[in-house]
DNA sequence: TTTGTTTTGGGACGATCGTTCAGGTAGTTT
DNA sequence: AAACTACCTGAACGATCGTCCCAAAACAAA
């Protein structure tokens, strides 16, 4: 029986998470092209030898990252419905809010979330963990309309790509029209 | 005066073009990541220092690969808009089965265009190619109501991305109920 | 303690990378 | 003809890459 857990294995783990921690924020800096053992390990202050031993090749850093940030980014869309539920049906107002902040502080993630789209389109293994965060929208929604609530997901994607390659991010006030007409049912 | 061509200058051209060609090809089998002055190369049949004779950089080399491929893209979408004008009114028909060509045979290039929105995200350079079959749609469809046309654009791109990282490509058939829904006026 | 297991990290190897260079070829101009 | 320009290409350099190896350290079980 052991009723502790072993202190080398907890080490381990601690390090595993900051590497792919430190790997995420050189996708958001550099995309995925900038991710190699050295530029990470650099990134998380460990040895070059730490991300081979903890990850079985690089192909397996990435993968691993990406179904991380992929939980993540779950689990934050899972909170924001509750929140939008809770706050009554302003949820126009809370979607347009949401998005024009994807688009401006939290740019560099949501250009890793795509680099992640397209990883997943070349990579099976990785499609479950990109469709994670539509199938939490999906699951957590009511849809009395099941063709408007595919336009709405199609068109937030959209909304987020698009506002990608805007030379500034547009703001929640520009985006909300738009939203809204996603939302309204007819 | 002179009439005729410098046939250097114009082999020189032609080699140039079959290059970007061969980058377009690797980037549609192997991404973005793919691209190496030697793999392109040997694409197109040509000696490694001849791409590096003809763009400055391996930089450049993507920039002009996704700025002709952007091109491309933008005079195919100005066909489409006239082919579907002259075809009468059958709008929807037409957009769900280049959507699914999009994602069926033609996959290896719409995730090469994707490719173009990420690195354009990154490369202001390459925004203004990204957007050209945005402005193109933009200048010849007459839109009335200006946030339907803005959420109809969104959803395209919305159903092109998931559709890429869905397991197998959607039919027209299923893709058709949403576009139809997309461009129904209200 | 001794033994075994897991993590750590310095060093290095072979491969591949982008890019440069110099000599050679083909075409144009004078 | 000679001079000039533009393109072609084999060879190579230095840098960086992924990955492996092995000894040391930390920790657990005996």
């Amino acid at each position: 029986m052991k009723l502790q857990v072993d202190g080398r294995k907890a080490r381990g783990e601690k390090r595993r998470a900051e590497i792919i921690e430190a790997t995420l924020r050189v996708i958001e800096r550099d995309g995925v092209a900038g991710v190699t053992h050295r530029t990470v390990a650099a990134e998380a202050g460990v040895p070059t030898t730490s991300t081979t031993y903890h990850f079985s090749s690089l192909d397996d850093l990435l993968v691993a990252t990406l179904i991380s940030c992929a939980r993540d980014m779950a689990t934050e869309v899972y909170w924001m419905i509750d929140r939008a539920r809770s706050r009554g049906s302003r949820g126009a107002e809370e979607v347009a809010g949401l998005l024009a902040e994807a688009l401006g502080p939290r740019r560099g993630r949501t250009m890793a979330e795509y680099e992640l789209y397209l990883l997943a389109a070349r990579k099976p293994e990785l499609r479950p963990a990109a469709r994670r965060w539509l199938d939490v929208l999906t699951s957590m929604v009511r849809h009395d309309d099941e063709v408007a609530f595919r336009v709405f997901l199609a068109g937030i994607d959209g909304l987020l790509i698009q506002g990608l390659i805007d030379d500034e991010p547009p703001s929640a006030d520009e985006l909300r029209p738009v939203v809204d007409y996603l939302l309204k049912p007819r």
